[in-house]
DNA sequence: GAACTTGTTTACAGTTTTGTAAGTATCTCA
DNA sequence: TGAGATACTTACAAAACTGTAAACAAGTTC
């Protein structure tokens, strides 16, 4: 066989191929399911053999490892980018989360993330975030309330525990739902969150008695 | 080898044999996450070899299949019985809607399904559940209602999703979120639950304007 | 430009996994 | 009690998977 000049191999530094592997397992897993991850497949996505993959993360699971601390950062970086969005009115503020906590992308790596560390002690590197938001989300409150009337501090935290959930958990099982609740899928799925940023706004804004 | 008297083989009905079989890849798929439906580590549970697996379900696939089969059909038998309570208050049925959609055996296998079939069209079989709560929900809220202020049908429709995904949701992400958010866990998925179901019962009381 | 570092490949090994073929044991039924 | 059906087992095959070892090549440094 013809042995010309036959491979112009790449060399990426030690960041960018982390990167381009990383970015290729992870849509492997949002598309593929939980069983998607396999070093084959994913080598021959980015165009590398597998042993590289290896070289850069040790194992399958340190690669696992590595994808879902990636993937906590990356949704708390998107929601600090949501959050800090100078001083506007909660219901703004309430609708950048829902854009980043709805993204379906997001919830399908946070499942997988939940369903293999099911009793896992580790602290997952997102920590914290979720609790500065109740944090903001309690203040604002607190200030626009009559002094007689302040909301309790775990009203503000099940607030936001309640959006967390709501959304992840649509974005997930929505899908599912709208083939048993509703006729039309994207847009019933729609007018849900506006229904329920409504209905949060209107118990946050709600004065206690 | 003293061959005495060696093997008394047991052997199940068809249908027995597949329910020890679905028991067995249930639990293993609850406890151990997505990647832990292994064909001999099932057959191991069982104790028979794991060809009697592919004999009664034919492929790895048709297992799984069965398997999501069933989970739907439990988790409607159990809303079902949810349901069928008589003539009680809205805040009792949602309880009892509460206990079946939180646990996190459901919601944990519904996760798996909806990640590994998410492309998918084929219909699921729990279909109806929802729609149906809904209905009845709706019935109750009309009835109850002053007749110059009847909700709309889509908003009783939207509660019954809310407390889907936000049960389903906290059942799954509620352990990752505790450590963001809570200090005790388990205490404080069930305050939440016990707000949520607060929540959901002053808004489908309260007076239409 | 020689030496060194390190990202990458090829070739291979060991294990595990699903699946098949053929025989065996147990139940049912005439 | 004999014959048939079928649940189940043993043995094996083929493929896929993760992981290792050694060599190779693209940068980097002195």
């Amino acid at each position: 066989m013809s042995r010309t000049k036959s491979k112009p191999r790449v060399r990426r530094t030690a960041e960018q191929a982390r990167r381009v592997i990383l970015d290729a397992a992870e849509r492997r897993l949002r598309e593929g399911g939980p069983e998607a991850l396999r070093l084959r497949d994913i080598a021959a996505d980015v165009g590398v053999s597998h042993p590289a993959i290896l070289h850069h993360f040790e194992s399958r699971d340190g690669l696992a490892r590595a994808l879902q601390s990636r993937a906590m950062l990356g949704l708390q970086a998107d929601l600090l980018a949501a959050l800090s969005g100078g001083d506007e009115s909660a219901a703004d503020l309430l609708e950048r989360v829902f854009e980043t906590l709805g993204d379906s992308g997001h919830a399908r790596l946070l499942a997988w993330y939940a369903l293999a560390n099911q009793h896992a002690e580790e602290d997952v590197p997102e920590g914290g975030m979720l609790a500065q938001l109740a944090g903001e989300l309690h203040g604002g409150r607190a200030q626009r309330a009559s002094r007689l009337a302040p909301p309790e501090r775990e009203d503000s935290e099940f607030v936001v525990r309640l959006v967390a959930v709501a959304l992840l958990g649509d974005a997930l099982f929505g899908p599912i739902l709208n083939r048993s609740l509703a006729s039309d899928a994207g847009e019933s799925q729609r007018r849900f969150r506006l229904w329920l940023a409504e209905l949060i706004a209107e118990h946050v804004d709600r004065p206690r008695r």
